[in-house]
RNA sequence: GCCAGCGUAGCUCAGUGGUAGAGCAGCUGAUUCGUAAUCAGCAGGUCAGGGGUUCAAGUCCCCUCGCUGGCUCCA
């Protein structure tokens, strides 16, 4: 070991004595506030501050501003809440504690499992260990001694994931009385954290797999800062006013009964109408892009599901009912109705491609505990269509797909992610055929140029798929659009075109969805505008309110006149104050209201209102429908014309 | 499906084993009012459903249904 080695941070450097722990030579390299500084990285690698450093390196901190200081902050936190959990509930034993993206969790065995009480002494400790400021004390033991301490802490899912661990070498971490087996980095000590809460107790599978004894996980977070955490308090409190459940029954949207079942939302008159004009839309836009409208039937015979593959693949998820000795089964997915449309003519090369189009409505059994208001339900309506081609015109069809996604989702102003999945274990089709599709996908984004995740095993089980996930108002994730390639289909059920050499030929088959269930669209879409939609969405685009009585006659004029007009308007000519009707519309998120008085009917004008609360003054009621033309008739994507 | 929590008036929520409450909404009446709540009165309940313990159950126990947060699974 060098006795003088050299340190570099920046377009800094200097020599320093060997073993100079990495807080010392940052220090000593630019002042550094000790505040701000969380861990180190050296030669990139996120190590303690108490590192040694014992060769030439380069080494930059991580600081609490840093997302990565905050992860650290948080798994450190983890480990805290561990050691409180230990005190309180020693026969508990520990698992896993990650940083996860708005905090941490760590999974507990411990049977009788945590109530909410449990959760307030949890943190009345984790207080106690912070200000006790415990050091966090890093050691290297081998494998096998780790193992010998951990047997004897009676750890023994420490010892599974020991067994797991390839190096001969491992590191544990210690504060206070409590030790667990990790990779670091660590914050200093436990008085580091300075805001913390823990939110709640879930159950979770050891390992994340059903067949594993279930775990007790405790969710929290952590900040640097109370502002921080308040700030984020305060964003969850404000995501719970954006629900769609909730806003679905304020604005009369949708709404689910306990008599009707599970998963089975009920449309009210504003959500039917809402989702009318989203089906329009959605309509228009298809047609324009060179889709031919279809309509299935819901149920199909069961042995229709057999040669697609459905029984032995997806029987689980499926109804089945029946008729006359007969076995039915309803369609958790539209596209057998379409394949067999496909069939029933001899295809040219020169039809190709087809693209099918049905707002079809399936059934799925979805297990109870997944359920969640709209956006995961039991019977949706997707705007599914399947497109035949032949195989040189699939990059096309996929990149078509792909620019008619990004139009759309556009015009609602969404972000989106976009995720490839690769070929589950339960699947039918050979492997070159999976290859091709894959590759099919990928071509196709790499042209589009668009970033993605892989996500393996995760595709359906005919075919590799391209989804885009939408977010809720808590960031959580929901699959709307997905284009999913597949050649197994087209070969159960030998689907054929004759091209130009007189040859009978495969067509490829991609099954996509724009919105995906509108179900699951509307509840992110409400979400999204927080339910005050925009005017060509809302259910009720302006309000006429009167001031008096006295104006009755004429603000039932404005409103047929709107109505005429093809507006979404209603009334409010209750004898009640004007303040009153304003409040209630407001609530309502109705974009548009006209006031009507005494001297818009004697002036023949109406004052509209925004819900922004602008007052646009008096004008001409034709003024007005020119202006609610503008911003309240359903938009058009750009593209078009068959791709 | 699994773990935990919850279910009281249309909605939001109080309610210590001892006579079911409030606010808002609704209805009736008064008020005729100019950009986010006028006043008064009235009505509204198998306390999710079923079973049990108890002299007595909204409250304690069991089962079912539903909802919520997660896990697993998926548009």
């Amino acid at each position: 070991m060098a006795a003088e080695i050299e340190i570099k941070w920046d377009s800094k450097s200097k020599r320093f004595k060997a073993n100079i722990t990495a807080k010392e030579a940052l220090q000593a390299l630019d002042g550094i506030s000790e505040d701000k500084l969380v861990a180190v990285k050296v030669n990139g690698q996120p190590v303690d501050l108490t590192y040694p450093l014992t060769h030439d390196c380069v080494i930059e901190p991580i600081t609490t501003d840093s997302p990565l200081g905050l992860e650290i902050l948080r798994h450190s936190t983890a480990h805290v809440m561990a050691e409180a959990v230990k005190h309180l509930y020693p026969e508990a034993k520990v698992t896993i504690g990650p940083a996860i993206e708005n905090g941490f969790y760590y999974d507990f065995d411990y049977s009788p499992g945590f109530t909410p009480e449990d959760l307030e002494k949890i943190e009345a400790e984790m207080q106690k260990i912070i200000a006790q400021k415990q050091p966090f004390q890093r050691k290297e033991i081998s494998k096998k001694e780790a193992k010998k301490l951990f047997q004897s802490l009676g750890e023994t899912y420490k010892l599974e994931i020991l067994d797991e661990i390839p190096e001969d070498t491992v590191s544990i971490y210690q504060q206070g009385d409590f030790i667990d087996l990790c990779r670091g980095p660590h914050i200093e000590h436990t008085g580091k954290i300075k805001a913390f809460k823990l939110l709640s107790v879930a159950g979770a599978y050891w390992r994340g797999n059903e067949n594993n004894p279930m775990l007790q996980r405790i969710y929290g977070t952590a900040f640097f800062n109370k502002k921080d955490l308040k700030a984020y308090l305060h964003f969850l409190e404000e995501a719970k006013k954006r629900d769609h459940r909730r806003l679905g029954k304020e604005l009369d949207l949708f709404t689910q009964f306990e008599e009707v079942g599970a998963g089975l939302p009920v449309y009210l008159p504003k959500g039917a109408i809402l989702r009318h004009i989203l089906e329009e839309f959605e309509i228009r836009e298809h047609l324009k892009r060179g889709y031919q409208m279809v309509m299935g039937p819901q149920l199909l015979k069961a042995e229709l599901w057999k040669q697609s593959g459905h029984m032995d693949y997806y029987k689980e998820n499926m109804y089945f009912t029946e008729i006359e000795e007969q076995l039915y089964g309803i369609k958790p997915m539209n596209c057998l109705a379409h394949i067999l449309i496909y069939k029933s003519k001899v295809r040219s090369y020169r039809d190709l491609p087809l693209r099918y189009f049905e707002l079809g409505t399936v059934c799925r059994h979805e297990k109870s505990g997944v359920l969640h208001g709209m956006l995961r339900v039991r019977q949706f309506t997707q705007d599914d269509a399947h497109i035949f081609c032949r195989p040189d015109q699939l990059n096309a069809e996929i990149r078509g797909v792909l620019d008619f996604v990004e139009e759309v989702l556009q015009i609602f102003g969404f972000d989106y992610e976009v995720e490839l999945s690769t070929r589950p274990e339960k699947s039918i089709g050979s492997d070159e055929i999976w290859e091709h599709a894959t590759g099919a996908l990928i071509q196709a984004l790499q042209d589009k140029g668009l970033k993605y995740d892989i996500c393996e095993g995760e595709g359906a089980f005919y075919g590799p798929k391209i989804d885009i996930k939408l977010k809720d108002a808590l960031g959580r994730k929901w699959q709307c659009a997905t284009i999913q390639c597949d050649f197994s289909l087209p070969e159960r059920f030998v689907l054929t075109y004759v091209d130009s050499d007189g040859e009978r030929k495969r067509p490829a088959m991609v099954h996509r969805v724009v919105l995906g269930a509108l179900e699951r669209f509307i509840g992110v879409l409400t979400e999204h505008f927080a339910g005050a939609f925009p005017a060509w969405l809302a259910p009720v685009q302006v309000k006429v309110l009167t001031v008096t009585d006295r104006s009755v006659d004429y603000g039932r004029k404005v409103l047929t006149a709107l109505q005429e007009a093809e507006f979404r308007a209603e009334a409010d000519f209750r004898n009640e104050k004007l303040g009153y009707k304003i409040r209630e519309a407001q609530l309502q998120k109705i974009p548009f209201m006209i006031v009507i008085g005494d001297k818009e009917v004697e002036t023949e004008t109406v004052t509209p209102r925004r819900r922004s609360g602008e007052n646009l003054g008096s004008m001409k009621l034709t003024e007005f429908i020119e202006l609610l033309r503008k911003e309240a008739t359903i938009p058009k994507t750009k593209g078009g014309s068959p791709h």
